[in-house]
DNA sequence: TGATTATGTGAATAAATGCTCATATATTAA
DNA sequence: TTAATATATGAGCATTTATTCACATAATCA
């Protein structure tokens, strides 16, 4: 008996898998365009950077140089880093004088922040 | 009268800190290490092929050549993320054969996916 | 055993990204 | 207006990282 290929196979080099649950999968998934956008939005908090700013911001609102101050950081890398948090609408921002103060833009970033943590620390445990 | 130059001032070049601010948020905040791995942990979630990955697991287990098949990338990239993610302790899997199925690590990270699904979703509204 | 299939991995390359330096902008004070 | 201060930003550099290619490993089958 002739074997006969699958055009999923001619693509892939790949004979194995289970086509219903491709098919499914496939059709159940978000759009490629909303899965990047997620990434890029998780991106945002894989930084030590920016993940140190945003729990500082955690506790309270502060200043662009209180947060040079607590990171230790020159004020360049700090504004650099603010000003990816903002583009990706992770911390908000008001100008008083001179001085811009950041916190971070709503609860759903607090969840986001503490949930990650939660899971970081129970994983160690 | 003479300006009296703060410690801090020196180090960072700034003279607008609110120090009770700062000396708080650094007292209150996790260690430096805990936030390393936060964002390492967020970080895994930040790529656009894992982030595929995970969402076609949310659906349900699945194996590498399935994984190959929904993601239309080939092999050795699919195999080299998810070794970033079983690092990550994000996703597990059994061997059955000469097949492996990965799943999602816990209800844990499902959470998070949908979470953040949410707010990207509810974000663009 | 040897052949085939499914998966894993090291090395190389290209692209993305964080930090530094220099400088620009904006606000206040003198 | 000029000087000083707080913040923002473009360019360059160094590091990280995702993908590809080639090959290794492991399991099944003939």
């Amino acid at each position: 008996m002739r074997k006969i290929k699958d055009v999923r196979s001619e693509l892939c080099q790949i004979q194995c898998v289970h086509p219903e649950a491709v098919d499914r999968v496939k059709e159940k998934m978000p759009a490629r365009q909303v899965l990047m956008d997620l990434a890029d939005f998780f991106k945002v908090f894989g930084d030590h950077t920016r993940i140190r700013i945003l729990n500082a911001l955690y506790e309270q609102e502060l200043c662009v140089c209180d947060l040079v101050e607590v990171l230790g950081m020159n004020q360049s890398a700090v504004s650099h880093q603010l000003r990816v948090l903002r583009g990706a609408k992770v911390v908000k921002f008001r100008k008083e004088g001179k001085m811009v103060y950041y916190s971070l833009d709503d609860e759903h970033v607090r969840e986001l922040l503490s949930d990650g943590l939660a899971h970081i620390q129970e994983e160690q445990a």
